[in-house]
DNA sequence: TGACATGGAATTGTATACAGAATAGATCGG
DNA sequence: CCGATCTATTCTGTATACAATTCCATGTCA
């Protein structure tokens, strides 16, 4: 009964690898040995090559032509239309579940999220942090779930995974961005607009406010961008842009 | 220099098994068994193994929880999502592509594709079908370059991999479908407005045109649905379709 | 008769061995 | 001194062997 079965090897390999790969600890020039990796993570190569196929899948890795994989590499503008991606499909996301009305427990469980940011974002000691990022990853979460749609569910996840493309990318460094308190409350404004319009079945309305809702990410990207020095290490995937 | 060397043991396992599943020969209640998979299709399970995570990936299969994965089975709805899914994808390349302004070379290649598609409806003997159904899919791809995004580019290929949702899907089929050469002119005017939105950079309006241009395949999704039986065999894919 | 425990067969997940291709280095020629 | 070609080594792709689970049948007890 317990859900916590001890990992997988692949599962261990696909998080060993992702987060070795986001640290940008290898060169994206260079092939990734097998062999040394396989070492350094004290897991055969059948596991290790299957998670390596999985980061393939996400976009983290490339396949090299004569074979094996490097890292991959990102200029400013993948990550820009990245996070337009998520937007889009967040957007559809919206637009589905105004159309076809969400389901009632999920709008209560919706609601209760964007309660508990209004109080992360009041408590009475200064914002509480670490609440408003769990939080904002699961009111996320739940807005894929209101479409009532497998479909969309798994689309929406996808689009999180590129690389700082995620709803939470950028939030737990933005203590470091200017003017943070103000954007987290611009976000959370956003985040009751798209659950009113979703209540009030207006379609477009919720889309358009998903899309801009992600592109709250853009911002923080170009500031990131503008002192990428002072953040690299602290942001995951960071080492993957190209500075042009 | 010859781009068609011979294909990997992994690319062979992944394009077998994709026909094997899409033909519906395997029961989606029951474990599909590697041993047997693989002296069926003469591979060993290492590249077997691979391409099935691939096809998990692209939604064909589905894991289950004890180990191994079975045929994976879809709902209408689901059908219907993954169509208006990849009409929001290509709809995303067209606003893109108009938005930023398209590459003149490319713009000129989607003229000339849509000329040939001209031709093709308009030929002497009646329509010359496998012309339309290449040039169709020609015209899709060109769509995703426009855009001049990698990432968009690749989420429109993934886009169409989802089952039963390609531009292509129906069309094979066609011929059974009534009035089915009112829809491929019909489908041409969408084709050729979409171009005319992007040159003129009217983003919204490529979206929304494109986006209208899926839907087309639900019209047929449902007009299939309604005779199943009698498509059942010649469409790939048909059959992991829930009747219900 | 039914629920549950138990053991064995079958199947997946993992490790490793092997073959063939790719890369780098050295030797030779211009 | 530069470039090309050949060779040795390294690496990936594939097959297979092994280990650990799962599944199923059989039997036991209430």
């Amino acid at each position: 009964m317990e859900s916590s079965r001890s990992l997988s090897k692949f599962d261990q390999a696909l998080m060993s690898l992702r987060s070795l790969v986001l640290s940008g600890e290898y060169e994206t020039s260079k092939r990734l040995s097998e062999v040394a990796l396989s070492e350094r993570l004290g897991i055969s190569r059948t596991p290790l090559r299957q998670a390596m196929d999985h980061l393939v899948g996400e976009g983290l890795l490339e396949r090299i032509e004569t074979g094996g994989c490097r890292v991959a590499r990102f200029t400013i503008e993948d990550i820009e239309d990245a996070i337009e991606f998520r937007g889009v499909i967040e957007g559809t996301a919206a637009r589905i579940a105004a159309e076809r009305g969400a389901n009632a427990d999920r709008l209560r469980v919706a609601r209760t999220v964007l309660d508990g940011i209004d109080a992360a974002l009041s408590a009475p000691g200064g914002i509480d942090f670490d609440a408003y990022v769990a939080l904002n990853a699961r009111f996320h979460e739940t807005l894929a779930d209101l479409s009532g749609s497998a479909t969309v569910r798994r689309e929406v996840a996808r689009a999180c995974r590129l690389p700082l493309a995620s709803p939470s990318a950028f939030l737990k460094e933005q203590e470091l961005i200017p003017d943070f308190q103000a954007s987290l409350t611009q976000a959370q404004a956003q985040h009751r607009a798209i659950l009113d319009a979703i209540q009030r079945r207006e379609g477009a309305r919720a889309e358009g406010l998903a899309r801009e809702h992600a592109r709250l990410a853009r911002r923080n990207l170009e500031h990131v961008m503008k002192k990428k020095a002072s953040f690299e290490g602290r942001l995951p995937g960071l080492a993957l842009v190209e500075t042009d």
